[in-house]
DNA sequence: CTTAGGG
DNA sequence: CCCTAAG
């Protein structure tokens, strides 16, 4: 497996990689994004034999609007509400700054590398044995005041520590702050760098401030010289992976086994994370190849395990400065990278194919054995990263536990095509309404994604905007608008007089 | 488990 | 889409 990294991590605009683009092999450009010492987020991009790498240009395009967008990295939330008030100056992490001209600083400590152990692996080229975690006790550490710092860089060369430092502009803020703790002082002077971990300035991309603690938090005294900060945008370099294609089956494979165990390559659909599993790659559509437009990735930690119940201490789920925790704690601490695919395929072409009107899944095909990032290798598809970012993944310090656990998650929003629309609208013609599984077997029987329930629903807001009618005569809810009136004018009739006939009525009308 | 509705 | 009270 070929590692490689960028040396030049200069942000003055996106320059392709002056690696030549391999043949045999597929490349992954990992992009990643960092919240404080926290990478979340990595834009996976394949690159097929014939792929293109992206261009700047088209990151742009996609670029969400509110924060940085060069190289399609936003941070937009950047929390610390780290409890500061026992630490000892001693306990700080210490930081270089040399770039630093102001009097405030931020400083992230926290050993990068233990928690992400591909970090030290990407910069070293090799697999660091020795974990300083030295910074590792403080998750993560916060001081600033206002200050400018100009430059934006990510110092590799440092060696077995990925440092970063970034500046321009940066302008930093406290809400509150007595920046008198002890904290402050600390990081803004002297401080060298040894430790590793990440040091950042803050820049124009640190938009800091803004402290909004629950009201009713009952740690009230800690807050006080803790600070939230606000990332508006925050750029960080590339790293970019070859990997042989005949390295492993899949690209999870390959990915994981160059970024070591501490993290994995999530599946992103539409913005929204899901599961790499049959199931959800089913409910989804990812199956379906031109589907996978939607499709991107996002780096998480791994395993992904279940929410460890937290300490008492730890309401607002602040990490612990003295033991820091594996990043498997947050929920979603993985930001999403949206990626899409080009390539050529016919244009809704669920509408063309009304005989099946209902696209089916080909669950049954062997196909299904694959997971989306299988199939993303296999197809060797040309992966454009683009920022499409989840504001709540992107949240540092979970405020409150998310309602639906990873075994439950929402099911990927899949709207209704005009061929199922037409479908679900004849069959409920002919069954009627109330007989939704009925409908459902006759009309949606090959979309696994669709059930019942599903067909319902449709069925509702179909009724619902028909009625409403002709108020957008062009929209999708009028073609099917008058049959759907009258259908459901009709079964509307019908079923009211089955409340009082006997039930065995209907089956006469099939 | 299926319906039916509200969220 | 989800959740869930009623059948």
């Amino acid at each position: 497996m070929v590692l490689q990294k960028r040396l030049d991590y200069g942000f003055n605009g996106y320059q392709e990689p002056p690696i030549p683009r391999a043949t045999r092999s597929a490349r992954v450009i990992l992009l990643f994004r960092c919240n404080i010492c926290l990478i979340t987020t990595v834009a996976g991009k394949l690159i097929g034999e014939q792929g293109a790498i992206v261009k700047d240009e088209k990151i742009k395009e996609k670029s969400y609007t509110e924060g940085c967008y060069e190289r399609g990295f936003i941070i937009s939330e950047l929390l610390s509400q780290a409890p500061v008030v026992n630490r000892s100056v001693s306990e700080l992490p210490h930081v270089q700054n040399d770039t630093i001209s102001g009097p405030a600083s931020i400083t992230m400590s926290s050993d990068c590398s233990e928690k992400f152990p591909f970090a030290k692996q990407f910069v070293n080229g090799e697999n660091s044995e020795q974990h300083g975690n030295i910074s590792s006790k403080t998750e993560r550490e916060v001081a600033s005041r206002c200050g400018v710092f100009s430059s934006c860089t990510l110092d590799t060369e440092n060696d077995k520590e990925m440092k970063m430092e970034l500046s321009n502009n940066a302008k930093v803020s406290t809400n509150k702050g007595s920046p008198t703790n002890d904290l402050h002082g600390n990081a803004s002077s002297s401080s060298k760098a040894s430790s590793g971990g990440w040091t950042a300035a803050g820049t124009s991309v640190f938009n800091v401030g803004r402290a909004s603690f629950r009201p009713d938090d009952s740690r009230g005294e800690r807050i006080r010289s803790s600070f939230k900060f606000r990332i508006k945008s925050f750029r960080v370099p590339e790293l970019l992976v070859e990997i042989p294609e005949n390295a492993t089956r899949t690209v999870m494979e390959a990915v994981t086994a160059i970024l070591g165990g501490g993290i994995r390559i999530g599946v992103v659909f539409q913005g929204k994370k899901v599961r790499d599993d049959n199931k959800t790659l089913l409910q989804t559509g990812i199956s379906h190849e031109y589907k996978l437009d939607a499709l991107g990735f996002s780096l998480e930690p791994y395993p992904v395990q279940a929410p460890q119940p937290l300490g008492p201490d730890c309401r607002s789920c602040v990490l612990p400065y003295d033991t820091p925790r594996p990043l498997t704690r947050w929920p979603s601490p993985a930001t999403v990278v949206h990626t899409g695919i080009q390539q050529g395929r016919s244009d809704d072409h669920t509408g063309t194919d009304l005989n099946n009107f209902v696209e089916s899944d080909h669950d049954s095909a062997p196909s299904s054995h694959y997971t989306a990032l299988e199939k993303i290798s296999s197809n060797s598809r040309a992966l454009v990263p683009v920022t499409a970012v989840n504001a709540e993944a992107l949240s540092v310090v979970p405020l409150r536990k998310p309602k639906r656990s990873e075994s439950t998650q929402r099911r990927i929003r899949r709207p209704f095509s005009v061929a199922e629309v037409e479908a679900l609208v004849q069959a409920v013609e002919k069954l009627g309404t109330g007989r939704w599984h009925d409908v459902k077997l006759r009309a949606f029987d090959n979309a696994k994604h669709r059930t019942y329930v599903d067909l319902k629903d449709k069925w509702k807001t179909l009724v619902h905007n028909s009625k409403k009618g002709g108020a957008r005569p062009w929209h999708r809810s009028s073609w099917t608008g008058s049959s759907v009136l009258t259908a459901h004018a009709y079964w509307s009739q019908l079923q009211a007089k089955q409340q009082m006939k006997q039930p065995s009525e209907t089956y006469l009308l099939l």
